[in-house]
DNA sequence: AGACACAGGTTTTTT
DNA sequence: ACCTGTGTCT
């Protein structure tokens, strides 16, 4: 039987109930995912068919750590009968929709194999239309257009209200432009995968039937960072049956600005007058002072469910608050105070982290850290999966399962270039819109090909050559118990073409042109383990790129390991935690961010700074500049209105401390003079 | 096609 | 300051 023994009340409410609506607000580090496992445990224990439990997280970081959880608290059922043991279900919304999508799309008209287009692909799409429509007085952000697109369609009517009316019109003008272009390619991006998913139950109730009967109990994690849509899929998959437990913190909704609505939370009743409320308050983190720090700030928003934070940690220190005269001062100073601590307290570097609002305030950081020898490593920023190479590949491995996916081939035509120039797919691209149909259709076409000269009609023919015998070899039966053939394949496929040739000579530094073609031979050898042993090469390869569109951090927490110091945006840092926190660049427009103020979202950059606070368990140290380079020039900068939020009592200033050596060289044998000291 | 110069624009980010 | 996209020249 299930220990529900070292829970405390409220969380003990929350796992004990089991039928109905339920909502869990659970404050920064109340044991939320301890809760919301149990209780799925709990379900278990008291008779509910594992199958029949839907977990919905919004990361697949959490969905596994949530999934992992789970397993440990659930006996195993005797693995007797060969069939297969019936477990919750525990995903992100998307990956849930794309399990949906993959049963029943061809209902909505897409091919089975429909491809995912992140965001880079998405904003392609979005340029190309742009560039179509071609509105010569002024260039429009792409970015701005692909944002507020995925807010109308995403149904975030209320918060599109503030934006631009230029990018407004752009972004309704290019909507159906944008969508048709996608199905064309037999493509879905992030936000098709709920909206289909949506149209597939209004459209065929026997398909929403079945995924009712199978998710007969639902919990949603942080459901203060639900849109429109997904709120909808909650709703269609619970109005009925009401298991619904949503799970989340008014206080920690961070995300207004791709479209989460926080109502989704504030108003359950509205849906749900029968729900349940349960608070956590109980936090098992942070040091009184820390609470009282965070309480103290976001009492100052309006419309919240009250909710106040407690420990039995004790006291604790006090915060530190610096004030310094520029970012470098800053910098250097977060450098010290870490080296300090590690002498004189044993600190690790690992039970560190700088929070700040923007990535570029990483920059002087970085330099700082490098300079006083201390190891970091940055979350979140530049991504493997961003890098050139990275994308090339990806798009090779897409187009060799659909060449109709035009974003894929349009990208790689002329990579190692090949006699495709852009001239001639801008000219294939219109042929492919006259034809309505894709552009390797329309290089395929004898009368669109009899428009080009004789040395383009021979490249285009060997391209398409290129990429039918890939297609075949692909698909060839003998290689179905072959466990590396999808490496082989994508290996010889980049080889025949010459991209790793291409790749070398393209880079002047040799050395990083051998890394990047390390990274993409990793990346190819990756494909062994992709997809279900046995399953063909065509399913394993669909599987692999979902599974890399889906989750993109996957490989990233590998740099985690070892004693260095955290650098995250506050965004970033929301479900992490550390002993010791340093909060950076308290400013007037920095945090608030000035752009809040024009949006009106001072509320959420309250949140923020709440966030951030929680994040520290044992010390907090909070620091503004009174000038700051930016765009190069230095600035002058006031401290952030949230500072005066902070009771006084629970603050102290640092010290005034004797200028350190300014130049890199003194700063180095300052800092082996400290850690000889404390040797 | 590739190298170079110039203009413009700089929040937050997962799926 | 720095990065991106675009335009021009070879």
């Amino acid at each position: 039987m299930l220990d529900l023994s070292s829970l405390n009340p409220q969380q003990r409410a929350a796992v004990e109930t089991l039928r109905g609506p339920v909502l869990i607000l659970a404050g920064a580090g109340t044991g939320k995912t301890r809760v919301i496992t149990t209780r799925i445990a709990h379900l278990i224990a008291r008779g509910v068919p594992p199958g029949q439990v839907l977990g919905v997280t919004f990361t697949n970081k959490a969905a596994r750590e949530m999934q992992e959880r789970v397993n440990q608290l659930i006996p195993r059922p005797p693995a007797a009968n060969d069939q297969k043991p019936e477990r919750p279900t525990i995903c992100t919304f998307h990956s849930l929709c794309v399990r949906i999508l993959r049963q029943h799309i061809e209902r909505l008209g897409y091919k089975r194999n429909f491809v995912i287009y992140d965001e880079s692909e998405q904003l392609t799409a979005v340029k190309k239309i742009l560039h179509h429509i071609s509105s010569r007085a002024e260039k429009p952000d792409p970015a701005a257009v692909l944002a507020m697109l995925s807010r109308f369609r995403n149904g975030g009517e209320r918060a599109a209200a503030f934006a631009d009316p230029k990018i407004r019109a752009l972004a309704e003008h290019v909507r159906g432009g944008y969508e048709s272009a996608l199905k064309a390619c037999n493509a879905v991006d992030f936000d098709d995968l709920i909206l289909l998913t949506l149209r597939l139950f209004r459209g065929f109730p026997d398909a929403l039937a079945a995924c009712r009967a199978r998710y007969r109990h639902v919990m949603v994690d942080e459901y203060q960072d639900t849109n429109a849509a997904q709120f909808e899929l909650v709703h269609a998959l619970t109005r009925e049956h009401r298991n619904l437990c949503v799970v989340g913190d008014d206080d920690q909704s961070i995300y207004g600005w791709r479209g989460a609505e926080i109502a989704n939370l504030l108003d359950m009743e509205k849906f749900f007058p029968e729900v349940k409320v349960i608070k956590l308050e109980q936090n098992y983190r942070s040091t009184t002072t820390i609470l009282k720090a965070a309480n103290a700030v976001i009492q100052h928003n309006a419309r919240r469910r009250g909710k106040s934070l407690w420990s039995q940690h004790g006291i604790g220190e006090k915060i530190t608050l610096f004030a310094f005269a520029d970012d470098d001062e800053e910098a250097r100073t977060v450098v010290e105070e870490i080296e300090f601590d590690r002498g004189t307290r044993r600190i690790r570097w690992s039970d560190q982290a700088i929070l700040f609002r923007t990535n570029q305030q990483s920059r002087p950081l970085e330099t700082a850290l490098r300079q006083g020898g201390v190891r970091y490593h940055v979350v979140g920023g530049q991504s493997f999966f961003d890098r050139r190479e990275v994308r090339d590949l990806l798009a090779y491995l897409k187009v060799g399962l659909n060449p109709h996916d035009d974003i894929s081939l349009l990208r790689i035509a002329n990579v190692p270039a090949r006699g495709l120039s852009d001239a001639t797919m801008q000219r294939l691209l219109g042929a492919s819109q006259e034809r309505h149909s894709s552009v390797f259709a329309a290089m395929k076409d004898p009368q669109v090909q009899t428009a080009f000269v004789a040395k383009t009609r021979v490249s285009l023919a060997s391209f398409v050559e290129t990429v039918e015998q890939a297609r075949a070899r692909l698909q060839q039966p003998g290689t179905v118990n072959d466990p590396q053939a999808l490496r082989t394949w994508a290996d010889g496929l980049l080889t025949g073409v010459g991209y790793f040739d291409e790749l070398r000579r393209s880079e002047k530094d040799p050395e990083a042109a051998e890394n990047r073609v390390r990274n993409l031979k990793e990346l190819i050898a990756s494909l062994d383990g992709a997809g279900a042993p046995g399953a063909t090469p065509v399913a394993r390869l669909e599987r692999f790129l979902e599974d890399i569109t889906l989750d993109t951090q996957r490989e990233e927490e590998e740099e985690n390991h070892g004693d260095v110091v955290t650098l995250i945006t506050m965004h970033s840092c929301k479900g992490l935690e550390f002993p010791h926190v340093f909060i950076v660049g308290l400013e007037e427009g920095l945090l608030p961010h000035a752009r809040s103020k024009v949006e009106g979202t001072l509320d959420e950059e309250r949140r923020l700074f709440y966030v951030a606070i929680t994040r520290a368990m044992r010390t907090l140290k909070i620091s503004h500049c009174a000038a700051r380079r930016k765009y190069g020039q230095l600035t002058p900068c006031h401290p952030s209105r949230f500072l005066q939020e902070l009771p006084k009592e629970l603050v102290e200033l640092a010290e005034e401390r004797e200028d350190l050596p300014m130049t890199p060289e003194q700063r180095k044998e300052w800092f082996a003079a400290m850690r000889a000291t404390f040797e």
